[in-house]
DNA sequence: ATTCGGACGGCC
DNA sequence: GCCGTCCGAATT
């Protein structure tokens, strides 16, 4: 049996007997409870011990304690995934299965058996599921693309009449998306075409239901499965087709170890079964991007209907000079473009930040605001009063450097912003959407939409105009992802934009990410993307390990790293942790030596923990 | 001689 | 992780 637990060292296969009294319920892929030096741990029932566990183990064995549950929820083709998976991020099965297989309810379990497929009717063959792709897919090939969905709204409707395309001829569908937003429209859709055969993975939902929808995929009654990342490790059987949607969004990667990315999970699904994967968004990632140029997948992208659909992008050259006029942020073009759309139904404005003023400088001498107390950054709130972003502290604001007592913008917010529009044009409601207060929708009727990134509502119909601000100071952000992430929020507002309808970007029109929103060509800015991860020896062109430790503890894993390995730092994250970058020619072999370390520190009980982080979603 | 505690190795 | 064992130091 396979012992769940959350030291490295255990989490591996131990041999046990089965007693007579249990015998009949102790099936492969149970959950069961044993005793391991004295005490009651669960574990899940094998079929066979081969990877990391102990085969040819001869000693002393003891006894089953009890079986948890008599429902098998861990089946041999998902353990064979985890520990694919865990293998790859130099992680422990243990905590892929975590994932892997939801906490039971008991409850839920009542009359649970394995079950006949519910059948699904043929979709309308057109669009996505008309395509050779999904044919191929519905007839068992293991085709992979990258799909460029076309703007227009009907993205969800096209992903789940592939998957029913699929599940018509009999094989699984898996659609994974990034948030709650995005999987409420692909399971209604999912639901239209393919009713009761759809079961949905939220990881949000609480334990009953999780583990309710769970069940439905494990009895092989569900023929498509739509989910949130963890739904990539779904027990589904006869697979034709994984897909994920948006797959450059930051939460399609785990929170918790070994930080599995469900584009990387699902790549690997979809090679062990093998099954088709699609790769689908209206941007494209770096890593899809890498995967093209391989020729390790195609592109599905209707050129014709990509032209059609697009929006009219415009960039806007002006450069801020002062936030507090929202003119200067918003240049004559814009606003001329949005009261033109406001003629025949609501616009679009993406803001990038939230609140009021939320960086702010001394007015006299322009040094940032920062916190007397930690150092953080001060926001300044449409009272005026001024709170530190870090530590929420509140103080009439001093310069520290030169004593004036003035503040002035760096950033304007959203609601700011919102508050200038309304003054801009009057007489038209302004409806915000924000993280905290996120708007789902919005009729035809004209509106000023001020939203952040990520929560833009639908519009009825489109919207007639649109305008992203402060477009070029996100592409100047720090951090590894900063472009890519600023290139993705602009393709799916734009997206919400009916064809044609002006958009207005605040942004140098020949950077590569304007030109691909220009062109509506995500290509245009995947592959200067990967060019400078190249260039930075960043991932996905060459992958790294991140290691967040003690000093002492990291300069000893440094000290027995293999001599060609590259590090990086140690640099100082908070007082008592440091963070080290690795990288090595031969990165498969830097990853199993960590592994090698992790295990053999765990079983030493030498130093603290560290945590290995393999290709981290966000690097700095 | 006896008790206590911290370190260490093993866990089927 | 926890448990059991071992060994040295403190206590009687």
């Amino acid at each position: 049996m396979l012992v769940d637990s959350r030291v490295p060292h255990l989490a591996r296969t131990f041999t046990y007997s089965v007693p007579d009294r249990l015998s009949p319920r102790v099936t492969p892929g149970v959950r069961v409870r044993v005793r391991l030096a004295g005490q009651l741990v669960e574990g899940y029932v094998l079929t066979d011990v081969t990877g990391d566990g102990t085969p040819d183990y001869n000693g002393p064995v003891s006894a089953l304690d009890s079986v948890v549950s008599a429902v098998p929820v861990l089946n041999p083709e998902v353990l064979a995934l985890c520990r694919q998976v865990a293998h790859h991020y130099a992680g422990s099965v243990s905590d892929v299965l975590r994932l892997a297989v939801p906490p039971r309810v008991a409850g839920a379990e009542q009359g649970w058996q394995f079950a006949e497929p519910l059948s699904v009717p043929d979709p309308p063959a057109r669009g996505l599921a008309a395509h050779p792709f999904v044919k191929a897919a519905a007839q068992g090939s293991p085709v992979r693309a990258c799909w460029a969905a076309a703007p227009g709204g009907d993205w969800a409707d096209e992903l789940a009449a592939a998957a029913a395309a699929v599940a018509a001829a009999g094989r699984g569908a898996l659609l994974v998306v990034p948030d709650g937003r995005d999987l409420a429209a692909v399971a209604a859709a999912a639901r239209r075409v393919a009713g009761p055969a759809v079961a949905v993975l939220r990881s949000e939902d609480p334990p009953r239901e999780r583990y309710t929808q769970f069940l439905a995929v494990l009895s092989g009654r569900a023929r498509i499965v739509v989910g949130t990342r963890a739904a990539a490790f779904a027990p589904l059987a006869d697979l034709g087709l994984v897909a994920v949607w948006d797959d450059g969004d930051t939460s399609l990667a785990e929170q918790r170890a070994p930080y599995p990315h469900a584009r990387e999970v699902l790549a690997l699904r979809a090679h062990r079964e093998p099954c088709a994967l699609l790769i689908a968004g209206f941007a494209r990632s770096p890593e899809a991007q890498r995967w093209v140029d391989a020729g390790w997948i195609d592109v599905i992208d209707d050129t014709a209907l990509l032209r059609e659909r697009r929006p009219q992008t415009f960039a806007t050259a002006d450069r801020v000079r002062s936030p507090f006029d929202l003119a200067r942020r918003l240049p004559q073009s814009a606003v001329a473009a949005l009261r033109t759309g406001l003629a025949s139904g609501p616009v679009l404005v993406q803001v990038p930040r939230t609140g009021y003023l939320p960086v702010t400088a001394c007015q006299e001498c322009r040094e940032l605001a920062e916190c007397p107390h930690c150092g953080g950054p001060l926001a300044q709130a449409a009272d005026g009063t001024v709170t530190c972003r870090r530590c929420d502290s509140h103080d009439a604001f001093r310069c520290q450097h030169c004593g004036h007592d003035r503040l002035r913008a760096v950033r304007t917010g959203s609601r700011r912003t919102a508050e200038e529009l309304g003054r801009m044009f009057p007489g038209v409601p302004v409806i915000q959407s924000t993280g905290d207060h996120p708007v789902g929708s919005v009729d035809d009727r004209p509106a000023v939409v001020v939203s952040t990134p990520g929560v833009e509502p639908v519009a009825v119909g489109g919207y007639a105009a649109g305008a992203l601000l402060d477009a070029q100071e996100e592409l100047w952000r720090i951090g590894m992802r900063a472009r890519e992430e600023a290139v993705r929020r602009w393709f799916n507002a734009a997206a919400l934009l009916r064809a044609g309808a002006p958009l207005a970007i605040s942004a140098d029109s020949e950077d590569p990410a304007v030109q691909a929103l220009i062109r509506w060509d995500p290509a245009v800015a995947a592959r200067a993307e990967l060019a400078a991860r190249e260039a930075a020896a960043l991932p996905p062109a060459q992958q790294v390990a991140q290691l967040d430790g003690a000093p002492a503890d990291l300069a000893e894993i440094v000290a027995g790293l293999p001599s060609d390995t590259e590090v990086l730092g140690p640099r100082e994250i908070t007082q008592t942790t440091s963070r080290l970058l690795l990288r090595a020619p031969d990165f498969p072999a830097l990853r199993d030596h960590l592994r090698t370390v992790v295990l053999a520190r765990s079983a030493a009980h030498s130093g603290a923990s560290v945590r290995v982080q393999v290709d981290p979603v966000t690097l700095d």
